[in-house]
RNA sequence: GGCCCCUUCAUCUAGCGGUUAGGAUUCCAGGUUUUCAUCCUGGCCACAGGAGUUCGAGUCUCCUAGGGGUCACCA
């Protein structure tokens, strides 16, 4: 059974090079009917919250992934932790180090000012002595001091990194709460991980982890360290570049398929498709697939990708998601042809609630250049003999053909081009120049409303 | 700085020793559309550089350059 982890720690939102990381373990999880777990790492107690926990949890929520069983919590594990550094004490496998803080700065800058890797001196790693008065100790584990630590990482291969790039690392704090890379190692054992992917920022922590697993005897999991995703500037991401949390791309106007499928294709890919379901993610996701490189962000395949799902998305839905846009158009009785007309024009869930308040909302202004291009010569005249044919119409006016009718009968009989009327029908109905066609604007609004906002813009127009 | 990783159009990527180096987004042009959008057609644009190996290299090796990650009693 495949088993994967997220494994966030409550201090900030859920940004999308988390929601990347989480997505790509979700998908290999449920592509071979395995756990996805959730567990919260919150082992460093001042600087967890409550909000951010949270904000988390409701970026899972909108974009549809599931978790199975109870969310863990390292802060509720202390128990066992502490268990497993007794057993390390006892067993030999770490040891308790009496350097204070001031001490470790010390050495540590003395070792930067020679040129040398900060790192701990191991000086109690063998310490059998009377231990100095006044030092709450913090326990270190012992790792190896010669050879390599070697792994086999599914997206980059063979890593090896040499054993003196890791020193006897803290396990636990002085105040006796475990440390990040021995719980985490602890938690994906016992919480029987197979597969951990992961950011590439972990690669790092990964020959500490296997020093844990090792001592422990625990058997390590594969290992995906994925590519970082950089900004624009090619830069890693930052608070700075904006929109990185998640829920931002909700507030934009996002569904969270494209979200979803703009993610899966940043660093992994299928030959040459780019839309993807969630089902065809499924069907063909693997991480052996996984990208070496980082990938640059760039958000115009992000609202190609949008208005591609606007598109392909049932009218009931986005009915239902235009509330968020201030938009209640669940009950209009033209709903099909309003959204039908609005969205093929729409990127985004915020363009198509502008789109649609532009037409069912009479024009409060008309655009000036509009008003100048098409308020001219006989535009009035035009107007007026458009909406007494529309009053003095003896057939019934429902659809939008029944309107071209309408219009096609009018620029017939006055012997004009259809733009004749075309153009200036549109400011008046819409108070600009670009838009849906006029039949179907006409047929959504109904030919009362159509003849009063024909009448209004009559107003506005000079003789 | 040490260590590790990465490098194909502006961007996301395909490629897995023999291709006119393909697709997508962006951009540009044309067509469709009374307008806008969609859609269709076409175009611009890339193997970081240098040595090898080979009959043949984007693909293998090495070097250089550039980028990134990491070096906490943070996670």
């Amino acid at each position: 059974m495949v088993v994967t982890r997220f494994a966030p720690s409550p201090t900030g939102y859920l940004h999308i090079g988390g929601l990347r990381t989480a997505l790509f373990s979700w998908l290999w999880a449920r592509k071979n009917g395995g756990k996805f777990l959730l567990r919260i790492e919150d082992t460093d107690l001042a600087r967890n919250s409550q909000d951010a926990l949270k904000a988390i949890l409701e970026a899972f929520d909108w974009v549809g992934l599931d978790y199975d069983d109870e969310v863990v919590y390292q802060s509720d594990r202390f128990d066992i932790y502490k268990k497993y550094i007794e057993q390390l004490l006892a067993e030999d496998k770490a040891y308790y180090c009496y350097m204070s803080k001031e001490e470790l700065d010390e050495l540590r800058a003395s070792q930067m000012a020679n040129g040398e890797r900060p790192r701990y001196d191991g000086r109690y790693r063998d310490f059998r002595g009377t231990p100095p008065a006044g030092i709450e100790p913090v326990v270190r584990i012992k790792a190896p001091q010669e050879g390599k630590i070697e792994f086999y990482d599914g997206v980059k291969g063979e890593i090896s990194i040499d054993a003196s790039e890791v020193d006897d690392f803290i396990i636990a704090r002085s105040d006796g709460t475990p440390t990040y890379n021995f719980v985490v190692a602890i938690d994906d054992a016992l919480m029987g991980l197979t597969d951990v992917i992961r950011g590439d920022d972990h690669l790092y922590n990964t020959p500490k982890q296997l020093v844990v697993y090792e001592a422990l005897g625990f058997t390590p999991p594969k290992f995906y360290h994925v590519a970082m995703i950089h900004n624009e500037q090619g830069k890693k991401l930052s608070k700075r570049d904006g929109a990185l949390d998640v829920m931002e791309y909700k507030k934009m106007g996002f569904l969270p398929e494209a979200l979803l499928n703009f993610l899966v294709r940043l660093g992994w890919s299928r030959g040459d498709q780019e839309i993807f379901s969630i089902e065809e993610m499924l069907e063909y996701f693997d991480p052996k697939n996984i990208n070496k490189s980082a990938s640059s962000y760039n958000i115009d395949k992000l609202i190609w990708l949008n208005g591609h799902y606007i598109n392909n998305t049932t009218n009931e839905r986005l009915a239902n998601l235009l509330q968020e846009f201030g938009v209640h158009i669940s009950n209009h009785d033209r709903l099909e042809m309003l959204l039908d007309a609005t969205k093929i024009r729409s990127k985004t869930l915020k363009e198509l609630a502008q789109q649609i308040d532009m037409i069912i909302s009479p024009p409060t202004a008309y655009d000036e250049k509009a008003k100048k291009k098409a308020f001219k010569g006989n535009a009035k005249e035009i107007l007026k003999g458009f909406a007494t044919m529309l009053k003095e119409w003896n057939k019934p006016l429902h659809l939008p053909i029944d309107y071209h009718a309408v219009m096609e009968h009018f620029v017939k009989s006055n012997e004009i081009g259809f733009g004749k009327l075309g153009q200036p029908l549109r400011v008046a109905l819409l108070g600009q120049m670009s838009g849906p066609g006029m039949d179907e604007v006409m047929a959504i609004i109904g030919v009362d409303e159509t003849i009063d906002r024909i009448d209004r813009a009559l107003q506005e127009i000079k003789e």
